[in-house]
RNA sequence: GGGCUAUUAGCUCAGUUGGUUAGAGCGCACGCUUGAUAAGCGUGAGGUCCCUGGUUCGAGCCCAGGAUGGCCCA
C-alpha cells in the first residue's frame, strides 16, 4: 500500500549505516497447512467418507491380534426419523468404548440395531384412518414403510457423529432372520413350559371389538352412576373381632361408579395403615369406613353416627370374609396400596376381571379372574341373572337389585372425565381376555441369582434390577395389534383348546426365515402347520391361528439370539451392554429374562448406565417447554466433535446437564486441544523422527514434559479402562491448557524459534514435541477422532509415513516408564514455585506501567543458605544458567545465596526493568556490552543471534 | 405413594481413612503481547459445600430428618 513509506524507512536505516535486515527469514517461524479452526461442517463428512472408503472399521477388525471387545448395541426405536440428544448421549458413549478397546488392540466389531415393530408405529401408521378394521397385511406394509423411513434418517443422523461400526449391516427387529431366531427363543421358552395361558384386563373398546393401549385412549366428559354398597360381614368372622362388636351387623361400605361390575366382585381391598372405624349409625348397623373418611362419607350416604365402637389398622383386617351382596359366594377383604384417601370410603370394590390394579392385587391373594363380559359388552353366564344383557343396561338393575336386598347406602349420578375409544368414540371398559404370559416365577430365582454374576456399573443397578425382578409379576407377552412377530400357537377350532408346541415353532420359524413373518398372515392355518397336521389325523378347517402379536420387549429382548448368536463376528455373551438407566426396567430386563429362560445365563458381562439429558437448569426436556438441545443443530454449528466432547465431559452416572452456552465453552475447550495440537504440527515442519536426540541427551525441562506426558498417559488410560471418561476430559484440558500451553510452549517458543534450527537445543525440544503429538493425537483419537484425523492429513511428510493410513489403526499411547523420573519433577515443581513468584512482580511492574514483556526484566532468586534443599537446587540453577534464564523468560537471570534477612528466611526473588536496547530478532532487552558488539550485526545480541545469523544454512 | 439416584464457584469436575484459610480448568474482569495472531501470556474476583438437626475436640465427608431435580413403577 505505502511503498513510500518503505522507501523513507529503508533510507533512514541507510543513513544510520545500518543494511535494513528483515530478520523473520533467520528465524525458524512455525508453518502448516493445519488450520486454526476445524471448518467441522465441511472438513468431518470428508474424514467419515475416508473412513467408510478406506474401510477403517473392516481393517481394524483383521489385522488386531487381542481378544475380541463385544458391545452390543441396544436398539433404538423407529418412531421417528430424527436422533434426540439422548441418543446421541448413547451412541456416542459406545462409540467411545468402541475405539479405545480397538486401539487397544481388543477389536470390537460393532452392528447397530434398530427396534421396528411396535404399538406406537403402529399408532402413527393409523391413527388418520377412518377405517377401524383394515387388513393387517396392508397395516404391516405401511408400519414397514414408515419403520424403514425412519431408518434412513436415523442412520444418517448417527453417521454423521463420526461413530465406527459396521455400516453395511444393521440388525433390524423386523429382519426375518431375526424375527426367526426370536421365535427359536420362544420355543424354547415354550419347551421349558414357560408360556402359558391367563386372564388379564385391558382396555377394551366394545365399539371395536377389540383391546386398546394406553395411546390409543381419549378422555371425555361422561355421565356415571356414582353408588354406596354395603359388602356385610359373614357372620362366623366375628370371631376374630373384640367383643364390643359380637352382636353387631357389621358391613364395609364400598364406593363404585360402575355398578356393572359387580357380578365380578370377589374382593374388598383395604390400605394396610389406614385406621378404620366401626361406626355404630342411629339405624343400628355398624358400617366400616377408613377413620379419615367417616364425616365426609356419612354427610354422604346420609347417615347419622352413634358410636365409634371400635378403630384398628386395615393390617388387622386381612382375610376377613364378607358376603357377596346379591350372590352366594364370599368376598375376600385384602390388602393393597392403591386404597387412597382421596375418594370413596377407603374400602375399595375389588373385581379382578375389570381393573388392572384390582387385578393386581388380586394377584397376591389368588381371588382368581371373573370377567362375565363378552368382546360386545353382553353379560356370559357367569353372571346369573344378568345373562345376555348390555353392561350399562344391567346398571339400573343391579342397583334396584341391591335395594332389594337392603345393600345400597346411597345412590346418585355425576359427570366425571372417563376413557373412551380413539376410534368409535366408545366407553372403555376394563375387560379381562386370555393372554399369552411368561411365569417369571419359573425363572425368577435363577435371574436373580445371575443378576449377582453380571457386572453393574454403577454398582446401584443391580440393586434397581433386582428389586424389579423380585417384585415383578409374570410378563403379559400378548399384544392384541398386528404390527409385530405373531405368536405362533394354534387352536383347534372344535374343542377351542390351544396348541403352542416347540417343533410347531420351528416350523414356523423356518417359514417366517424364508418369508418373512407376513406369511403368519398370508396363509390359512392349515398351511402354516407341518405336513403331519395337515393329512393324516386333521381334516381341513380344524384349526385357526392365534391374532395376538408379541410385546415389542421380547424383540428387543431376544436380541442376544437373534443378533449375538447370529453374526459371525460376534458372540455370546456379550462383554458389554451400554444404555439409559430406564432401560433397567426395558432390555437389561427382557434381554436377562429371555436369555435365562432359553439359554440359563445372562447375556451380558457387565452393565453400564447412564443418566438422562437434562437442560441446563436440570429440567427435564420438551419440545413443549422449548428447552431442547438438538444434535444435528449443535453438528452444524460447533461440529460433531464438540459434541463428542460433551459427552466424554460429563459425569454420566447420573442425569447430564446440557444447553447451548455449554456446548460454547466445549468449542473453546475443542478450539484449544486443536491448537495446541496446531502448536506442535507447526513446529516439527523441519523434523523427522531421525532427527530425534536419544533420551539422556535431552534436556531437563524436556526430560520433566516426557515424565508429565508417561503420567498423563497412565491417568488416561485408567480412566478409559474404567468408562470415566470426565477423568479423561479433565487430564487432557489441564495437560494441554498448563504444561503445555502456559508452561512448556511458552518457554521453548524463544528456543524453537531463535536457536538454529539443527542445534541440540532445538532438537531436543523437537524430540519432546514428536513424542507429546503422538501420545496426544492417540489420546484423543477415541473423544475427537476427526481432530485426530484431521492432524494426520497435515503432519509434515516425514511424520505422516510413521502413521498408519488412519489414527484409527493406530495402537493406543502406552507411555513410556523409563521418562518416569520422580525427583525430577519435583525439582521442577520447586523451580516453577520461583517462577510463579517472578509472575507476581512482573506483574506488579506492568501494573505500574514500568514494562511490558517479560524479556525486559531482570531477575534474581535469592537461595536462603537455611535450606539444604534449595542450596542444592541452588547449585543446579546457576550450572543451567542459560536454560532457566529461559524458563524465566526474562533477559537476564541471577541465583545467588543469601544469608536469612531479620524476619526474612526464606527464598525470595526479586526483579528490576533493564535499561538497555532491544535485539532486533530475539527481542530480549540486553545492556551495552551484550549487544551489536559485532559491526555487521548492530542490532543482534552478542550471546546468540549474530553467531546463528551468521551460520544460518543457506538453503533457505 | 414405592424402588433407584443426584445436589461442592456461572460451567465441567477434584476433594485421600473426618484434620490448617475447600482446589483445578473453562468462563468472567483487568492488564500484557502482536514471531501460535479469528491465536498466546499474566494477575484477579467468584463458594451458606441443597437445608435442618445430631455424633465429634473438629463434618463438604459420618448419622437422622427434610427440600428440590431425574429415571422406573404404582
Amino acid at each position: 500500500m505505502n511503498l513510500v513509506l518503505r522507501l523513507k524507512e529503508n533510507l533512514r536505516l541507510l543513513i544510520q549505516g545500518c543494511p535494513a535486515m528483515d530478520y523473520k527469514q533467520y528465524l525458524n517461524l512455525p508453518q502448516t497447512t493445519f488450520s486454526m479452526r476445524a471448518n467441522s461442517a465441511q472438513r468431518e463428512p470428508q474424514l467419515q467418507t475416508f473412513w467408510k472408503d478406506a474401510q477403517i472399521y473392516q481393517k481394524n477388525l483383521s489385522f488386531r491380534t487381542g481378544t475380541k471387545f463385544i458391545l452390543h448395541d441396544g436398539p433404538p426405536y423407529l418412531s421417528s426419523g430424527k436422533i434426540h440428544i439422548g441418543h446421541a448421549l448413547n451412541r456416542v458413549l459406545k462409540d467411545l468404548v468402541v475405539k479405545y478397546q480397538t486401539l487397544n488392540n481388543h477389536p470390537s466389531p460393532l452392528v447397530f440395531g434398530y427396534d421396528c415393530h411396535g404399538l406406537p408405529i403402529e399408532h402413527e401408521v393409523t391413527k388418520n384412518q377412518k377405517i377401524v378394521e383394515d387388513p393387517p397385511l396392508k397395516t404391516r406394509q405401511a408400519c414397514q414403510e414408515f419403520a424403514r423411513q425412519n431408518l434412513a434418517g436415523q442412520t444418517s443422523n448417527f453417521y454423521r457423529l463420526g461413530l465406527m461400526g459396521d455400516w453395511d449391516k444393521s440388525y433390524l427387529t423386523m429382519n426375518p432372520r431375526y424375527e426367526a431366531a426370536q421365535l427359536r427363543v420362544f420355543a424354547e421358552m415354550v419347551n421349558k413350559g414357560y408360556i402359558y395361558k391367563g386372564l388379564k384386563p385391558v382396555y377394551w373398546s366394545i365399539g371395536a371389538h377389540t383391546a386398546l393401549a394406553e395411546a390409543e385412549v381419549e378422555y371425555m366428559d361422561r355421565t356415571s352412576n356414582s353408588i354406596y354398597v354395603k359388602m356385610s360381614l359373614l357372620e362366623s368372622e366375628k370371631q376374630h373381632l373384640p367383643e364390643v362388636l359380637q352382636s353387631e351387623k357389621i358391613s364395609f361400605v364400598i364406593w363404585t361408579t360402575t355398578p356393572w361390575t359387580l357380578p365380578a366382585n370377589l374382593g374388598v381391598a383395604l390400605n394396610a395403615d389406614f385406621t378404620y372405624s366401626f361406626v355404630k349409625t342411629t339405624n343400628g348397623e355398624v358400617l366400616v369406613v377408613a377413620d379419615k373418611l367417616h364425616e365426609a362419607v356419612f354427610k354422604t350416604i346420609g347417615q347419622e353416627t352413634q358410636a365409634v365402637l371400635w378403630q384398628t389398622q386395615g393390617k388387622n383386617l386381612e382375610r376377613l370374609q364378607c358376603q357377596h351382596p346379591f350372590y352366594e359366594r364370599t368376598s375376600l377383604v385384602i390388602l393393597g396400596n392403591h386404597v387412597t384417601a382421596e375418594a370413596g370410603t377407603g374400602c375399595v370394590h375389588t373385581a379382578p376381571g375389570h381393573g388392572m390394579e384390582d387385578f393386581i392385587a388380586g394377584e397376591k391373594y389368588k381371588l382368581g379372574v371373573l370377567s362375565p363380559v363378552n368382546e360386545k359388552g353382553i353379560f356370559t353366564s357367569e353372571a346369573p341373572g344378568f345373562e345376555g344383557l348390555f353392561y350399562e343396561k344391567a346398571n339400573p338393575i343391579i342397583i334396584d337389585l341391591l335395594k332389594e336386598k337392603g345393600k345400597l347406602l346411597f345412590h346418585t349420578t355425576f359427570v366425571h372425565s372417563f376413557p373412551h375409544c380413539w376410534r368409535t368414540k366408545t366407553p372403555l371398559i376394563y375387560r379381562a381376555t386370555e393372554q399369552w404370559f411368561a411365569s417369571v416365577d419359573g425363572f425368577r430365582q435363577k435371574a436373580l441369582d445371575a443378576v449377582k454374576t453380571v457386572n453393574w456399573i454403577p454398582s446401584s443397578g443391580q440393586e434397581r434390577i433386582s428389586n424389579m425382578i423380585a417384585d415383578r409379576s409374570d410378563w403379559c407377552i400378548s399384544r392384541q395389534r398386528v404390527w409385530g412377530v405373531p405368536i405362533p400357537a394354534f387352536y383347534h377350532i372344535e374343542s377351542g383348546e390351544a396348541i403352542l408346541e416347540k417343533d410347531l415353532i420351528l416350523h414356523v420359524a423356518n417359514l417366517v426365515e424364508e418369508k418373512g413373518s407376513d406369511i403368519w398372515w398370508q396363509l390359512e392355518a392349515e398351511d402354516l402347520l407341518p405336513a403331519k397336521y395337515r393329512y393324516k389325523d386333521y381334516q381341513s378347517q380344524t384349526f385357526r391361528k392365534e391374532t395376538d402379536i408379541m410385546d415389542v420387549w421380547f424383540d428387543s429382548g431376544s436380541s442376544h439370539t437373534s443378533v449375538l448368536q447370529v453374526e459371525p463376528e460376534l458372540q455370546y455373551p456379550a462383554d458389554l451392554y451400554l444404555e439409559g438407566s430406564d432401560q433397567h426396567r426395558g432390555w437389561f430386563q427382557s434381554s436377562l429374562l429371555t436369555a435365562i429362560a432359553a439359554h440359563g445365563s445372562p447375556p451380558y458381562k457387565t452393565v453400564l448406565t447412564h443418566g438422562f439429558v437434562l437442560d441446563g437448569q436440570g429440567r427435564k426436556m420438551s419440545k413443549s417447554l422449548g428447552n431442547t438441545v438438538e444434535p444435528l443443530k449443535v453438528i452444524e454449528q460447533y461440529g460433531a466433535d464438540v459434541l463428542r466432547l460433551w459427552v466424554a465431559s460429563v459425569d454420566y452416572s447420573s442425569d447430564v446437564k446440557v444447553s447451548y452456552d455449554t456446548l460454547g465453552q466445549l468449542a473453546e475447550i475443542y478450539k484449544k486441544i486443536r491448537n495446541t495440537v496446531r502448536f506442535i504440527i507447526s513446529n516439527l515442519y523441519d523434523f523427522t523422527p531421525d532427527k530425534a536426540l536419544p533420551y539422556a541427551e535431552l534436556s531437563e525441562l524436556d526430560r520433566y514434559v516426557l515424565h508429565n506426558l508417561n503420567e498423563v498417559v497412565g491417568q488416561v488410560r485408567k480412566s478409559f479402562d474404567s468408562y470415566a471418561f470426565y477423568r479423561f476430559y479433565q487430564i487432557i484440558q489441564n495437560f494441554c491448557v498448563i504444561d503445555l500451553s502456559n508452561i512448556y510452549f511458552a518457554i521453548v517458543k524463544d528456543i524453537l524459534y531463535i536457536e538454529h534450527p539443527d542445534s541440540n537445543l532445538r532438537r531436543s525440544v523437537q524430540t519432546v514435541l514428536w513424542e507429546v503429538l503422538k501420545a496426544l493425537m492417540g489420546m484423543i483419537t477415541p473423544v475427537l477422532t476427526h481432530l485426530a484425523e484431521d492432524a494426520r492429513e497435515h503432519l509434515p511428510e516425514a511424520l505422516k509415513a510413521t502413521w498408519p493410513e488412519s489414527v484409527l489403526l493406530a495402537e493406543y499411547p502406552q507411555g513410556n516408564e523409563a521418562w518416569q523420573n520422580n525427583a525430577l519433577a519435583k525439582k521442577w515443581e520447586r523451580i516453577f514455585a520461583y517462577r510463579d513468584q517472578l509472575n507476581l512482580l512482573l506483574e506488579e511492574a506492568r501494573k505500574a506501567k514500568e514494562l511490558g514483556r517479560s524479556l525486559e526484566a531482570k531477575a534474581s532468586i535469592y537461595i536462603s543458605e537455611k535450606d539444604n534443599q534449595e542450596l542444592q537446587l541452588s547449585a543446579y540453577l546457576q550450572e543451567h544458567l542459560d536454560l532457566f534464564t529461559q524458563v524465566m523468560m526474562v533477559s537476564y537471570l541471577k541465583v545467588e545465596n543469601a544469608q536469612p534477612i531479620g524476619q526474612l528466611s526464606q527464598s525470595f526473588v526479586s526483579i528490576e526493568v533493564i535499561s538497555g536496547t532491544k535485539c532486533e530478532r530475539c527481542w530480549g532487552v540486553f545492556e551495552a556490552e551484550d549487544i551489536g558488539q559485532d559491526p555487521a550485526h548492530p542490532h543482534l545480541c552478542n550471546r546468540r543471534c549474530g553467531k546463528i545469523v551468521e551460520n544460518w544454512p543457506i538453503s533457505e
